[in-house]
DNA sequence: AGCACGCCGACT
DNA sequence: GTCGGCGTGCTC
């Protein structure tokens, strides 16, 4: 009887292809093989062994020498296929993508001197032997240049030398001898070799002088180590002073770590109340055992904060994992992973997918935020998929944040998840108080966003040398246009939203769907030239009236739409957290990116933005970004205040704002969404919507898919008849992570959406729903019965 | 996801 | 006459 072993192949296929073993070739569950499929090969992953024969089968064609796919992954592999209704190959897919781009890593070398004078000295050739012993001089040298506390491939070459912990020199090469693959070194007995581009830019000369040398034989280029990736973590590096509130969570989450089991934990703090001190002690306790760590963040991009925080507890910085890494760096921080020598990762969402050796902990930053959120191919929020990863492998997961997201919350009080809380802020600092502004009474004259006691506010504080903070959650210069003659309003031509207005780029942009077209002179209705006005302010025009009213500020407006990219941001926000800056003006990402130290101010120039969207979760959402907003001002010894600018200073959401009271807003929060139908929280729903109109339907479909979280494979649902609905209508079905799926129209006909998971599951679970229950006249109601964390 | 096969429009 | 568009269907 032949060996067969069922192949799963990184494609879209959600079933693993048997293929006959070649004798002598030896293979367990998790091997990487190579296997041919269709006209071409493919690696794929050995998921089952058999003794059965398959004479027609295809065979194995090699084995691969990476390290295997641990049971935890290949096991949270199927549970991700399974819950997102994707095919299980495109979830390996995401798992194994790493290895498969992956340049292998080039070899690193470096030059140190021979002691052999040059045969033509020269000036540059002179500075470079001077930088050179400089350089390795053991009295100046405070670390090596293959310092591993610099990871970050870009910035690692350039960066000034970390201090070493007290007896960490020497930690270094023995961490990161042994794991060379075995490849052997020339190894430099004395000095440390220098890597030629930094003695070139040392020496203030071109590479062509250091070969020039190294021809001559008065320098020697030799191998040297390759830089450890996020390993080298001290636990007791940069010991923190916790305060009374956040000593005992540490220690509950340290032992958490300790006991070796799964939990799920909400960390919930005000915004300075130092949960990510708190969690750090997680982290420790994983280095003390020898495990690894993963942070999920939101945004990769603008964590350079967070990364210099890491350091400053851990003597280095962490591993990262995000689309932004080479090829090279990708393969060397996927290796250092499955090896274990990477002790902390943090990455993006993608990260979850990483291959860990022995992963202690998962921390899930933010938790609540929608970046968490995959929209296309495998469709999946990386939070909730964390708490599974963690439970596979035996791990405690921590989901933090300032606000979280209503169904965390449920989960939490209702015991599922374990609560823990900073009630208040590190230090002597105190919460901002928070003020409304009525703009039915006290608000700017026409033409003007800034009401009198905004401007007030901001004088005071500038005047005091502090700094103040414009936030309007509003890309762009104007959010409608329309012409003052015959009231054409300027809508796009794809989704019907209304065109923003971006002056600095003269065109009207369509937000939801990237829509782009020049601003018209004419009124393309009634060709009326210079009738068409802007309406309402974006941060382009709130910058402008600023530079109005405060002329002498430095003003900084920041908005994602920027020339410049992530780059020129993160070095704008740097520069403002530096106080170059007065006045910061800007859109949700200054509510997010960084802390500054000397804001005492925020004007929250129109609190009712996002309030009046259909989407249901509209409320909860704005109290989340505006309390993460205002809750910038005041650190320190500084107090802090914030103003509400508002139409409807008693609308729920500026009142618990107002109040402080968190808990109140989540209870009536909860409390309304039960009783208008929508799904109870911690079982969310896909639902099926259905309206008079097309326009209507699509419009609530669209603001329940923002709702909506999860989607198990087809397991119980109800059908109920919504009856008398109009003919032709048609019913949006909503999957995993809100993604629209399938499109019920008529009678038993229905498409997929197009960026439904393509699963045959999904398909028959259609199929046998329509067959089940004929769809009464015009449509049906479905509520697919949905726990994401029915795995607890 | 790839990659084949397959059946209709404008080009060396 | 063929090169090539991307629609459909399959991969042990």
């Amino acid at each position: 009887m032949a060996r067969v072993v069922d192949v799963l192949v990184p494609v879209a296929v959600d079933t693993a292809y048997s293929y006959r073993v070649p004798a002598g070739l030896v293979l367990e569950p998790g091997s990487f093989v190579s296997v041919p499929l269709g006209t071409r090969h493919a690696t794929g992953v050995v998921w089952a062994e058999r003794e059965a024969g398959g004479d027609n089968l295809k065979q194995v064609a090699a084995v691969r020498d990476w390290p295997p796919l641990r049971r935890p992954l290949r096991d949270f592999v199927d549970w991700v296929a399974r819950w997102t209704l994707s095919p299980r190959g495109m979830v390996l897919r995401m798992a194994v993508r790493a290895q498969e781009t992956a340049a292998p890593p080039a070899p690193r070398s470096g030059v140190v001197a021979t002691g052999k004078p040059p045969a033509r000295m020269t000036d540059a050739r002179a500075r470079v032997l001077a930088a050179l012993a400089t350089m390795q001089d053991p009295q100046t040298l405070i670390r090596p240049p293959a310092a591993p506390a610099l990871s970050l491939g870009e910035r690692g070459a350039e960066a000034p030398p970390t201090p070493s912990p007290p007896g960490g020199g020497s930690r270094h090469s023995a961490a990161t001898e042994g794991r060379l693959d075995g490849r052997p070194l020339a190894r430099d007995e004395g000095a440390p070799p220098v890597p030629k581009s930094a003695l070139a830019e040392a020496a203030g000369c071109s590479v062509g002088v250091i070969d020039g040398l190294i021809e001559d034989g008065a320098l020697a280029l030799v191998e040297m180590p390759q830089e450890t990736i996020g390993g080298d973590l001290d636990p007791g590096f940069g010991n923190t002073v916790l305060n009374a509130d956040q000593r005992p969570a540490a220690a509950d989450l340290a032992a958490r770590v300790a006991s070796r089991a799964f939990s799920a934990i909400l960390l919930e703090g005000v915004t300075g109340s130092g949960k990510t001190e708190v969690y750090f002690e997680a982290i420790a306790e994983v280095l003390r055992q020898g495990r690894q760590a993963l942070v999920l963040m939101p945004e990769i991009a603008l964590t350079g904060e967070f990364l210099d925080r890491f350091a400053a507890r851990f003597g280095a910085r962490p591993a990262e994992w995000h689309s932004g890494l080479t090829e090279r760096r990708r393969e060397r921080t996927l290796r250092a992973v499955a090896s274990g020598e990477a002790r902390a990762v943090v990455g993006a969402r993608s990260a979850l997918f990483l291959p860990f050796a022995d992963l202690g902990l998962i921390v899930v930053d933010e938790e609540h935020e929608g970046a968490y959120k995959q929209e296309d191919g495998v469709i999946y929020n990386a939070r909730d998929m964390a708490v599974v990863r963690a439970r596979l492998e035996r791990a405690p997961v921590v989901l933090a944040s300032a606000t979280p997201a209503l169904e965390t919350r449920v989960n939490a009080e209702t015991g599922r998840y374990a609560w823990l809380k900073l009630p208040s802020r590190f230090g002597s600092a105190t919460l901002p108080d928070i003020a409304t502004v009525d703009l039915r009474r006290e608000g700017p004259p026409r033409g003007r966003w800034l009401s009198p006691k905004a401007i007030a506010g901001i004088e005071a504080a500038l005047g005091r040398g502090e700094q103040a903070l414009l936030f309007l959650n509003r890309r762009g210069y104007a959010p409608l246009t329309l012409c003052r003659s015959c009231g054409h309003r300027f809508e796009c031509p794809n989704c019907s939203a209304w065109l923003v207005e971006h002056r600095f780029r003269a065109a009207l942009v369509c937000h939801h769907c990237g829509h782009v077209e020049p601003r018209p002179k004419l009124c393309p209705e009634c060709r009326e030239a210079d009738s068409l006005t802007a309406c309402g302010p974006g941060v382009e025009r709130l910058a402008e009236e600023a530079a109005l009213v405060f002329p002498d500020a430095r003003t900084l407006t920041l908005s994602s739409d920027f020339p410049g990219g992530v780059e020129t941001l993160r070095r704008q926000l740097e520069a403002a957290a530096r106080g170059e800056f007065d006045l910061v003006i800007g859109t949700q990402l200054v509510a997010k990116g960084h802390n500054f130290p000397s804001l005492t101010l925020v004007v929250v120039v129109d609190a009712d933005v996002g309030l009046a969207n259909a989407d249901p979760r509209a409320a909860e959402r704005t109290f989340q970004l505006l309390r993460q907003a205002t809750g910038r001002a005041g650190r320190a010894e500084r107090e802090g205040h914030a103003l509400l600018q508002t139409w409807q200073p008693e609308h729920p959401v500026i009142q618990a704002l107002v109040s402080g009271d968190a808990e109140r807003f989540y209870a009536q929060e909860s409390d309304q969404r039960r009783r208008g139908g929508l799904p109870p929280f911690g079982r969310l729903a896909a639902i099926v919507v259905s309206a008079e109109d097309k326009g209507a339907a699509e419009a609530h479909a669209r603001a329940l898919a923002r709702t909506a979280h999860a989607m198990p494979a087809a397991r119980g649902f109800r059908v109920a008849p919504l009856g008398g609905l109009p003919q032709g209508e048609e019913i949006t079905l909503l999957g995993p992570a809100e993604a629209p799926i399938a499109v019920l129209r008529k009678r038993h006909r229905f498409r997929l959406a197009a960026k439904a998971p393509r699963s045959a599951d999904l398909q028959g679970f259609l199929r046998a729903l329509l067959a089940a229950a004929p769809p009464p006249r015009g449509g049906v109601k479905i509520a697919i019965d949905v726990d994401p964390q029915s795995f607890l």
